[in-house]
DNA sequence: CATATTGTTTAGTATGAACTAAACGTATTA
DNA sequence: TAATACGTTTAGTTCATACTAAACAATATG
């Protein structure tokens, strides 16, 4: 291939692989997702483990996460019986995706954890301490219910278009 | 203390830790935050190391990482030389202070890798593959921005009040 | 000046997660 | 049926990071 090109998709798939990394993800897992963006025709797992210097193994348990992740979509090939992948390009719909698998069962499992402190003060001896800590527990449920009401709305949106409207609103109703 | 209050304080505690940890920080640090939260008056870094039970060098660290972040803050109390801190109960301005501190610096890097990226397509030789990396990478770099410039814009947001008004909209133009 | 009180720094340790290498299961083909 | 071509699983290794324990620096106090 082209050097030029090659050396731009080397930098790419690093970019990928930290960015990745930053969200929390594997390096490898951003690194197979930058290499299967870039490429014109659906990738093989062998042209993977080629393309990222990753074992197979890593690359089926990453690739794996990829797809339940709606980040890449298997591709079967008729007449082959490897699989091949295809990248999604709705960066919005991945956005949703990983919104949903990951932050929607740990992001619940802390605002549950609050909750139940909450419940526990109910008949406390000290009424004083016990109204302190209803008060400040209370203030941090609300905060998780409403960053949790906002972040789902907002993943409600179709697409970037609504995007747009949204910061138009945003720009206008902000006074600072 | 109480016993229903402490094993509630316990509870929380925990869950903040666990929170801590998934949002990519120290387990420790959520904690501490967690314990300084629940506490009334300020707390020394020797009342954090037996609320918390972690050695006094983790304390110490993290509290700093803390005040960094703006999740806490220092407190001088005159007369004795121990640092007192307490918390920070704005969790917007909390969020405010992370998302400068730390997700800033990241995705720029991120943002200027795809650049840098779609930067070295310019004299290549295979332009068929060069249009289509310039398309994808192209793609990358305006959902990138798109997104910075939506999560600045909510950012300057100053409070609460503004969040429900931007609730309001977004359940309103949201056709689905 | 010696001692105590505080917070910080450092060297070493433990833990968890991601990866490698290789065995494995399963289907396909010769 | 043997051999090949896949993807998956597993056991072990590597690596980063958060922690502990203890030395340390700085300041105050007797």
């Amino acid at each position: 291939m082209d050097n030029q090109l090659s050396t731009a998709r080397g930098h790419f798939i690093q970019g990928m692989s930290r960015i990745s990394n930053f969200w929390g993800f594997p390096r490898a897992m951003g690194a197979i997702y930058g290499a299967i963006y870039l490429s014109p025709e659906p990738l093989s797992l062998d042209e993977l483990v080629e393309q990222v210097s990753v074992t197979k193994g890593a690359v089926s348990t990453n690739v794996r996460q990829l797809e339940r992740l709606g980040m890449v979509h298997k591709h079967i090939q008729l007449g082959s019986r490897k699989d091949f992948y295809i990248a999604e390009t709705d960066f919005w719909k991945i956005a949703k995706g990983i919104l949903r698998e990951r932050e929607q069962s740990e992001f619940d499992a802390a605002l549950n954890t609050v909750s139940e402190s909450l419940d526990m003060l109910d008949e406390a001896d000290d009424p004083e301490l016990a109204g302190f800590y209803k008060e400040r527990m209370g203030a941090m449920q609300g905060f998780f219910q409403t960053l949790d009401s906002v972040v789902s709305t907002i993943m409600k949106l179709e697409n970037l278009m609504s995007l747009s409207a949204l910061q138009k609103f945003i720009s206008s109703s902000d006074k600072s």
